[in-house]
Parts: structure tokens; C-alpha cells; sequence
DNA sequence: CTGAAAGCGCTAACAC
DNA sequence: GTGTTAGCGCTTTCAG
């Protein structure tokens, strides 16, 4: 079965090429016999537009790209971002947007890559998974002229005009750490990233929640990780000699790692060490002490985000629009508040 | 910035468009001098082919889609997903492909979306990731004259000659299975899901192991569920007044959830209830119970579904082809075989 | 309101 | 080996 064209689909109804080429994109000013006419042959035929054609000839690709820097790589893996992705999806097919998925393992991959991508026409515009602070993606994608979100808020020092989505990541960990002092924990450690603006941000957060208290901050009560499970596992076993009373992680997942090192040292969640995560995934209330944490619009954030690029790029609008969602301390069992 | 094309290279280096095309394509008899001063200029101006015109000239689009069934949307949450896309991602970065994604929420999205995608033209060739046995997905597209590979084998009735790629469902659920068997449990229950391929492949390894064993197999031993974290809660729910000993759960994530449940019911894994999940997620070592599972090459099975898939549109091989995966029993704390 | 015609930027015969 | 030329299938002026 050869594939039909404008040209076959015009012949079959009677116009021209460029009428069938109208009622394909909604143009007004078509006689509506006429569309009728047209609909009804595309209809029967199941005729689909050549997209590559619609392309070159619109020099819109009506693709969105998602792209992931190679340094976050094994983040990906976090369900944190399927359930990102569904709300990115969600907007696309709404608006018949196309997914492009750019996942890079290697920082020689995305060198090669991202020219590629940025100046070949095959996205309109890019939704950036967040940036690093001490090797920074997104100066590499602003010398391209695209339009593109972040999120997560720009890194310090950095252009502000970038379009981004964010969340409460400051309040969300002073509300965590708040928590735990007013239960009457001594000794709050926290488990951090520093790797990105939401890193530091929670690192903030927890660090005025302490001052607000007048806690000392102690070093030795702070760890660094890296989002994946094990980090949080490694982290929290440099902190145990510590003898932390409870413990802010930075997210779900790392607390997960966390509470497996408590664990092995004999020791319970949250009798003898209190635990407050990020993120509310899912995985939250299932574990063995269900986990107090923060929770974040991750699918609304994936919403957003998608919205925000197909009207970037459809419209004119140059003014750039931040958002940031608001967080919410969800009360388990791992903080010992409920029994 | 004007777009430069392949004329403003031809003109910058005294040759024609033509010959620019060809250095790209990496076509041969090309003097190698003129080949050298081509690609001087390309890297000078960071030209970039535009992807639109080319795919309309070549008819390729370099582009895979990767899609999930919308009756399967709430799995992509289970961090399965995200390694197989790694995977995928792996191969189709190493071979210039895009990775289109497609995720439907509704039936309906999906049946306006696919048509399009499908004779649009805009992916080369789609990777479906597995098929559903009552609401069956492949022999849509079958319809059209797509290449495809599907990951999970065709469904009991369908057409044999599709490509896929499959992990050996069977001989793990068995090893599953007789493990507990071997370590002396009685009533070795069930959570299955049945509603594709490996699920009826795993329940066929379940069943054929107690039969080997010649132990009957007790219905209300066993129960249903969807794959999701909850469903395993629910099921084991279910379960647990049967007074299994033991239950295989056909997946890591539906595993947590019977945990929960067995937890939540006063009684402990593996004393009163040993269990074994399936898949090896990297949460399989951190639960309060290292979890006893069956290990698949997820990353693996992504890497070759894509390869597989290049291949076809790219070459003219026709012959179908299968790859099965071997699988491997990881034993852990959860089916009592170590202390 | 509709049609004719000129590209969009590339690939691939076909010449030379 | 390299240039010329004819499209790929669509959008979009420009006429009428």
C-alpha cells in the first residue's frame, strides 16, 4: 500500500493540495461543504501527513526534548522520574507533542550530542532534569539559541532569566527538620546532596531550622551523597559514631539506604535514630517504618514543565515565568510522632 | 545566526552540495583531499544537517519509539522502566537514533495516537514493552507494516513470527519456587499476575515446580495482582488466612507490598512467611529483609531490544528473531536460607 | 474562499 | 570523483 499525499487526498475530494492543507491545520475561511468534503477523505483513507515533510516545510519539529546530563545519570533510576516523565507526557499528547528522551552515560556523549540535537531542527524546545552546580549543563544549551525549562531553579550566579519550575525546597526541609526538633531530638544530622540548586536549598533549610531553634549546626553531623540508595547507605554509616538522634535526608530514596545502615548497626527507626526523607514516593509508606517525608508534585511539576515549553515555543512570550510548588511534611512512622 | 545548509558549506568550500552530503554520509570514492577541506569547514561553522529535510529526502527518520501500552501505564512507574530505558538509550545514543517516547494514559489517547505515529513516518520502527493478554496491543500494529520488537514474548495464539525479547520466565519462576520448596515450606503460595506473557510464564514455573515436587497446587494459595507495589499488599492480604508459609510474588515491587502486609499482620519474613520476589531491583538489598529474588538483565534486554531494532530497519533481514535471557536466583534473607 | 507555484534542506540518480 | 538535477511531501505567499 503506497502512502498517501496532500496531492492523492486533494484529487480524491476535489481541491486543491493546499485546501486539503487548510482543513488539516484549521485554517478559517474554508467553505464547510468543503471541509466536510475534505474530512470525509481523510477519514476514509486514514491518511496521516508526512511529519518530516510538515517539519522542513513549518520548521517546527513539534517535539519536545527531555534531556538528562550524564552526571545524573544514575539518578534516572529514581522513580522520581517515570513519574515526571508521565506528567510530561500527559501535556504532550494532549497538544501532540512528541517525547525526545536524551539520557547521556558519558560527558563524551553529551558533547557530541547536544549540538546535534539543539541545531538540527529536531526539537522545538527542551526540558532540562535539572542542572549540577561544579559542572553546569545549561550555559552549554543557552549559547544555542532554543528555548528550553529547567527543573529545578538556576545555580547561583547564573542568568536568571531562565525559565524554570521548581519546588519549596528551602521551607520543605525546615518544615522536616522543624519536626524533628520539636519532638524533642538533640542531635539532628542530615544526609545532603550540595550537587544542585535543590541540594542546597534543603541544606538550607535545614540549616536555619536548627538556627531558628538555636542549635548549633555541627559539621560532623552533616554527610554528603550523591541521590542514589547506597550513598544514603554509606552517608548514614559515617554519621552513626556521631550518635545522631535523627536524621533529615534529602530524599526517599537515600533515607531508604539510611535506614538500611541503621539497621546493621543493630540500632531502630525511630527509637534510636528518627528519620525525615524527601520526595513522598510511593515506596514511602510500604517500608518496614513507613517514612515521614516531604512531599512534592512530581507529576504536576512534569505537567508544568511541558506546558510551559509548547508555550514557549508556539507563542512569542519572552517573559520568563518561574514557578515554585509548595511542599508538605507527611507525618509516618519513621519520625516517631505517630506510634 | 542564520541556519547554514549544505549550499553555504558546498560555497565555503568550493564544492558542490552534493559532494558536502556525501563526507556526511560517509560515502566512499571521495578525494580524500576534498574530503579533508569539507570537513574543515564543517567543523569550523558547527554545521548540523537539518534533521527534517534529511528524513524527508532518506525517508528515515533515525528515530525509535519506545511505547507503553496505556493499560500498562501505572507499571512504568516500577523502576523496571527506567533501566530499560538506560539500556535502550545506550545503544541508540552509540547509533545516532532518538528515542521517542510514548506513554498513553487512556485507551483513547492511544488510539488516536498510534495511527499517527505509526504512518507518519516520524520513528523508523517501535519497541513495545510487553503486551497484555486481554486488551492486546501488538496486533494493532501489526496492521501496519511497522518493524517492531516487543519485549516479552507474543501472546499464546498470536503471530510467532514477531521479534522479541524475552527473559526465561519460566525456569526462574521455577527456581523460585522449588528454593522454597528445597527449604522445606509446605504451603509455597502465589502472587501472580497473569495479565501478559511473563506473568502466565511465571505462574507456569510456579506450578511446575510444586508439581515436581508433588505437591498439589492449592487455588487458594494463590492470588491476583497488577504488578503495582499495592496490589502486592492487597493480594498477600488475601493470602495470609490461608496460612501460606511461603509466597513467591511474580515482582520485586509487588514483593514490598506482601512484605507489608505480612508485616502489618503481626507475623515476620521469613519466620512465619519466607518470600521471593522477581526482577533484582537495586531495593531488593535494602529492605529491613534482603529480598531473595530472581535476577533479569534489565539494562541488557533494553541494549538488545534497541540493537535488534536497528538492525531491522536498517538491513533487510526479515528472519524473525527471539532471544530468551537465562535468569539467576539471588538468595537473601527473606527466604530463610540465611540467617 | 481556493488554486498555482515557490520553496523548506536534503538525498540520490544520472551525467560527465 | 564530482556536479547537476529532480524530487521527498508539506506550508505558505500570492493571485484571482
Amino acid at each position: 500500500m503506497e502512502r498517501l499525499t496532500l496531492e492523492d487526498i486533494g484529487k480524491l475530494a476535489g481541491v486543491s493540495r493546499s485546501t486539503v492543507s487548510r482543513v488539516l491545520n484549521n485554517h478559517p475561511n474554508i467553505r464547510p461543504e468543503v471541509r466536510a468534503r475534505v474530512e470525509k477523505v481523510i477519514a476514509e483513507t486514514g491518511y496521516q501527513p508526512n511529519s518530516a515533510a510538515r517539519s522542513l516545510a513549518s520548521k517546527q519539529s513539534r517535539t519536545l526534548g527531555l534531556i538528562m546530563p550524564s552526571v545524573l545519570r544514575s539518578a534516572f533510576t529514581d522513580p522520581y522520574y517515570p513519574r515526571l516523565i508521565q506528567g510530561i507526557s500527559a501535556k504532550c499528547n494532549e497538544h501532540d507533542y512528541m517525547i525526545a528522551l536524551y539520557l547521556f552515560q558519558t560527558k563524551e556523549e553529551e558533547e557530541i550530542s547536544i549540538p546535534r540535537i539543539v541545531s538540527s531542527g529536531m526539537v522545538d524546545g527542551l526540558i532540562i532534569t535539572a542542572d549540577t552546580i561544579h559542572d553546569p549543563f545549561v550555559p552549554l544549551i543557552q549559547k544555542y539559541n532554543i528555548p528550553f525549562v529547567q527543573i529545578g531553579r538556576p545555580n547561583d550566579g547564573m542568568d536568571k532569566s531562565i525559565n524554570y519550575i521548581d519546588v519549596d525546597n528551602l521551607a520543605g526541609a525546615y518544615q522536616a527538620t522543624a519536626h524533628l526538633i520539636q519532638q524533642g531530638y538533640q542531635r539532628v544530622a542530615q544526609i545532603t546532596t550540595g550537587h544542585n540548586s535543590a541540594g542546597v536549598d534543603r541544606d538550607e533549610g535545614y540549616r536555619r531550622a536548627l538556627s531558628d531553634h538555636n542549635i548549633a549546626v555541627k559539621p560532623e553531623l552533616i554527610a554528603m551523597a550523591d541521590f542514589s540508595e547506597d550513598s544514603g547507605y554509606r552517608a548514614m554509616k559515617t554519621l552513626l559514631p556521631e550518635k545522631p538522634d535523627a536524621v533529615f535526608v534529602q530524599s526517599d530514596t537515600m533515607a531508604i539506604g539510611a535506614m538500611r545502615a541503621i539497621r546493621e548497626a543493630g540500632l531502630s527507626v525511630p527509637q534510636d535514630v528518627a528519620v525525615v526523607g524527601f520526595d513522598d514516593l510511593p515506596i514511602a509508606t510500604s517500608l518496614d517504618v513507613a517514612l515521614t517525608t516531604i512531599r512534592q508534585p512530581i507529576f504536576q511539576t512534569g505537567v508544568l514543565a511541558a506546558e510551559m515549553l509548547i508555550d514557549l515555543v508556539t507563542t512569542s512570550t519572552k517573559l520568563p515565568r518561574h514557578v515554585v510548588f509548595p511542599v508538605e511534611l507527611v507525618i509516618r512512622a519513621s519520625c516517631g510522632a505517630v506510634s
